[in-house]
RNA sequence: GCCGGGAUGGCGAAAUGGUAGACGCAGCGGACUUAAAAUCCGCUGGCCGCAAGGCCGUGCGGGUUCGAGUCCCGCUCCCGGCACCA
């Protein structure tokens, strides 16, 4: 099996996070993944085996002295040798029920802490007293060292084991007043953790004392003393495991090796790349080797070096070998030279914006910066991390369901007793029916059935899948409303990053805009120009409208709002459908707005508007920031916070000016009647507040 | 349990600390039509009121502020991820 040491890039991968410019819920889910702990390392000895020592990794070495018993995995190398004569028995039972069970068998189920005592006993070092050491499935061997020091008084599970087996629980850290829980796992000072007047045979001259010390204190100084005793030390544990890059199949990049003597060389770079025999049967070989195993011509070659007869690796790479640079050698793929010339990964490195799904966030994402600093390292690339700007697209759900539930008997059960489809009351299943929406209504915060209000229903929107049959087909919709529209909808549905629900309803909401935008400018009887666009010198109006469009779906872009760029326009249309004249300066510019979101009609649109070209290549529109300034203002006039009365003032009007406008409001005179004045506070063109009493 | 993100009309949503609900869907009323579809116009958070207007309202409880959906403190629920990681 081939690795790749993912590991050694556990750090950088974690630092690198904190300056991309990525969703807080991806950071955090690679932070979690590559779980970096600091703790200690630290040794115990075995009695009657002074060659031996079982070495643990904890976060927590300030409560060493609250270790009151040890705890192995079952596949702890050491559980063989050290299990006494009398719980052999007992203890190759256990193992072998453990090695039976799946590793959800192991974890999934919170159940009852199992195990069993080896029969032998440790030497804590920080005080030398003897504690037993047991074996359980509660501690993985895949993590740490495989063995823990249990600490019953600071950890929960640990308490949880002791409290099963009735081992003893020493408090080492002093829990509040009032503390009335198990574990204590918070920080306070250091107790019953002082054995300085005794010596530590074989370890030390005198224990060690963290008495007093809070948890941070407590760390630093017992890792000081078990380093100066040369029994533990400061360590940095990952749960990120190295990275198993074999596969037994055949579609994936082959490995550049071959075997000479058994033992593995690598292909040299001018024979490069490995590239696939052609094969007639695809079929695991029958062997624990993949099907390249069957290819006898391609298999056997021959050292390039020595000429002695070699044979090939027959594992496969994962598709991540091609999905961890592609976007380095998309830059440059015909380069033969070179993965990716220099320039042109200067001009387009980094990716300035990756949109994609949420399903990555530790696989792909990962991965790719981790070859990325492995190309970095080598020298090929010059940017340290592949992705600026992430962004995750919410997902689609299925059209809003609204579910009632019936029991057996046929008779509808409420959906607050109802818990995965089992009667809470009862214990006796239910099964879930589709109501249709005419037949609920929103009683309160929940929605009933209409007939029989007193039946709440759940109202939710689904994941779409096959085996809920909720899929919307985008081929479909595409037929019945074109792929503006469709597209349209998506993007207005609301934020990018939001999960929304489907509604093929909406849909028809910009499939009608877009064909109101066309009738704007087309006349649908001769599909000619409309008479109304002509070569007329704008108003303000239509000016001030035009371009605070222009301004809106402009930084609406940058930011990637695009439900409310598209809102923009359709109060653009919304307006322009009530002028009866549309100037050719007004309809050109809106035609270019639209052209992102729906390039289809755009384009038919910017033909029509005579233009022989494409409109790919005319300017952006440019915001005219005179345009959008309007003559007058409406002010709201508030009397002590609640909004009394509105007024209309001229944009640039003085501040006196308004209040005297304002205190003219009938309403808001009204309510200042036989108040005294205290303050008054004018926003320039948003609103006024009077404050009396 | 831990981490991340949410909660605003019947629904999807909008709102630099400054008139909550823009825009869209659905609904209601009207126009056009023999009729329907399409289209167009108007209304549409709740309660009270003939009206003018008033009261309530952004998950819940507090706080800061002239003013809070927005800021602070404490919760509840929902979604996503991780989970015996020592």
């Amino acid at each position: 099996q081939w690795m790749l040491r993912i590991t050694d890039y556990a750090d950088r991968l974690l630092e690198g996070l904190d300056d991309l410019d990525w969703p807080e819920s991806v950071k955090a889910m690679q932070r979690n993944w590559i779980g970096r702990s600091e703790g200690a390392e630290v040794d115990f000895g075995i009695v009657g085996f002074p060659e031996d020592r079982i070495r643990v990794f904890t976060t927590r070495p300030d409560t060493l002295f609250g270790a009151t018993f040890m705890v192995l995995a079952p596949e702890h190398p050491l559980v063989e040798k050290i299990t006494t004569e009398a719980q052999r028995g007992a203890v190759d039972a256990y193992r072998e029920e453990a090695a039976r069970k799946s590793d959800l068998e192991r974890t999934e189920l919170q159940k009852e802490k199992t195990g069993v005592f080896t029969g032998a006993h440790a030497v804590n070092p920080v005080n030398g007293k003897k504690i037993p050491i047991w074996v359980a499935d509660y501690v993985l061997a895949t993590y740490g060292t495989g063995a823990i020091m249990a600490v019953p008084g600071q950890d929960e599970r640990d308490w949880a084991f002791a409290e099963t087996f009735g081992l003893p629980i020493v408090r080492t850290v002093q829990p509040p007043d009032g503390f009335d829980g198990t574990a204590y796992t918070g920080d306070g000072p250091a107790i019953n953790s002082d054995a300085s007047d005794r010596a530590i045979p074989g370890i030390a001259e005198r224990g060690a004392n963290l008495n007093g010390l809070h948890v941070a204190e407590a760390k630093a100084k017992i890792i000081e003393w078990l380093e100066a005793e040369g029994v533990g030390h400061a360590r940095v544990n990952y749960k990120l495991r190295d990275w198993l890059f074999s596969r037994q199949r055949y579609w994936g990049e082959p490995f550049p090796i071959v075997f000479v003597d058994e033992r593995p060389v690598l292909v040299p770079e001018e024979d490069l790349p490995v590239t696939l025999p052609d094969l007639e049967e695809f079929k695991p070989s029958g062997s624990p080797e993949g099907p390249l195993a069957l290819a006898e011509d391609w298999l056997h070659t021959v050292d390039p070096e020595t000429g002695k007869p070699a044979r090939r690796e027959t594992n496969t790479m994962p598709q991540w070998a091609g999905s961890c640079w592609y976007y380095l050698r998309y830059i440059d793929p015909h380069n033969d030279e070179r993965l990716v010339d220099p320039e042109k990964e200067k001009y387009w490195m980094p990716v300035d914006l990756y949109i994609g799904g949420a399903e990555h966030a530790v696989l792909h994402l990962l991965y790719a910066r981790f070859w990325h600093k492995v190309l970095y390292d080598a020298g090929v690339i010059a940017t340290p991390e592949p992705f600026g700007r992430l962004i995750h697209q919410g997902m689609i759900l299925g059209e809003m369901e609204y579910t009632a539930y019936v029991d057996a008997g046929g008779t509808y059960v409420s959906a607050e007793h109802v818990a995965e489809d089992i009667d809470t009351r009862t214990g006796l299943p239910v099964r879930p029916k589709l109501v249709a929406e005419d037949r609920v209504a929103k009683r309160g915060d929940v929605f009933v059935v209409k007939d029989a209000p007193e039946i709440r229903v759940d109202a939710r929107a689904h994941k779409m899948s096959k085996s809920r049959g909720n899929v919307v087909n985008p081929d479909e919709v595409i037929a019945q409303y074109g792929a503006d529209a469709f597209r349209l909808y998506e993007m207005f549905m609301g934020p990018l990053e939001q999960v929304k629900p489907w509604s093929t309803r909406g849909v028809e909401g910009t499939f009608r805009f877009l064909n109101r935008a066309y009738r704007l400018l087309v006349d649908e009887d001769s599909g000619e120009l409309n008479p109304s666009v002509q070569e007329a010198e704008p108003t303000k109006e239509q000016l001030r409208m035009l371009h605070r469009t222009i301004q809106k779906v402009t930084d609406d872009v940058e930011g990637l709002r695009f439900n409310t760029a598209i809102a923009a326009m359709m109060e653009f249309v919304n307006a322009a459908n009530k002028w009866d004249v549309l100037p050719r300066a007004v309809a050109e510019p809106f035609v270019l707005v639209l052209s992102p979101f729906a390039p289809h009609l755009a384009e038919a649109l910017w033909q029509r508007l005579g233009h022989a070209e494409t409109l790919a290549y005319a300017p952006w529109p440019e915001v005219v920031e005179e345009y959008l300034a309007e003559e007058t203002v409406e002010i709201a006039v508030q009397v002590n916070g609640r909004v009394r009365g509105s007024i209309a003032v001229p944009a640039d009007a003085e501040k006196a000016a308004v209040l005297a406008a304002a205190k003219e409001d009938e309403n808001v005179a009204r309510h200042l009647d036989g108040k005294t004045l205290r303050r008054e506070i004018y926003v320039p063109g948003r609103i006024v507040n009077f404050v009396a009493n």
